[in-house]
DNA sequence: GGCATACGGTTGTTTAAACAACCATTCCAA
DNA sequence: TTGGAATGGTTGTTTAAACAACCGTATGCC
């Protein structure tokens, strides 16, 4: 017997992720009230690159949970934006290492200051203890279905 | 001075919300293994019509947290599926109710079962208060931030 | 060395999300 | 009562996700 029953009206909410959504949706609205032409998907690969640039393609579908195409299109349009460029690896001609550009390099304090701030107004008064005790779950989730 | 102050390796995982997008990748797999041509997100609505048929489709914006656009498109899926149908209200002509079909009421049992199943596996050893506790605080999140 | 297999990446197609612009109906107030 | 605002819904456009199919390069085994 399973360990944790639903009630019908709990089960939809926690398929939903409305709280990451509404999240995602106020960073972005932050963006653009600052002008910056950026999607949130955009930024999460710029995110990744900011702490390890150079990384593949491959890497990156790993880091932001998305598969190969997404990962393409995304840097497609990264490329056209002129934030990153691909440049093939020597060693191994399959990979293609993604590298920023002077101008993403300028993005990163201005981005991640919207983001820590629009992660402290989401967690306005959670203690935390429940934050850290929400991602614990969250993380938990993740890697029983992953 | 904000009461949550986050390392920037964690804030990442906070914005993506990549538990809910596993715990929706899984139920669709589900779907896709038992022959359903059902997305989870047309699965989202017929929810919330079983919980309450008839429902407009401002009514259902509100539910899903989606934009008009997004179900006037859903409920365009949905009825060349024959899953549901729109009635123009007769009280107000600018209102369409949408209306579960027999083809749908079908679905219900099946797929609801399965999404519990889901919920399940994903929840699979965590303490059922940690989950209430992580509840409230996406709650929070969300209230915090609509 | 040669061939099957795995790996990294791209392309095509369908579905969906966000946003702006739009239309028809209804409501309200001067 | 009529004209403007609000409401419910649709359409157009861009970006992205999932999935399958594909291509070129690398690897490993005989």
């Amino acid at each position: 017997m399973p360990n944790n029953q639903f009630k019908k009206g709990e089960l939809y909410s926690f398929i939903t992720g409305k709280a990451s959504i509404a999240i995602a949706r106020r960073l972005q609205k932050k963006f653009n009230a600052s002008g910056l032409q950026l999607t949130i998907e955009q930024w999460s690969v710029l995110y990744h690159l900011w702490k390890d640039d150079g990384k593949s393609q491959q890497d990156l579908c790993n880091a932001t949970f998305r598969d190969k195409p997404s990962i393409t299109r995304l840097v497609d349009n990264l490329e056209k934006l002129e934030l990153v460029k691909r440049v093939p690896s020597e060693a191994d001609r399959r990979i293609n290492k993604i590298y920023l550009t002077q101008q993403a390099l300028k993005l990163q304090e201005q981005t991640m200051a919207m983001a820590e701030e629009t992660l402290n107004e989401a967690l306005e008064g959670v203690p935390p203890e429940h934050v850290d005790l929400c991602k614990e779950v969250l993380q938990q989730v993740y890697d029983n279905l992953k």
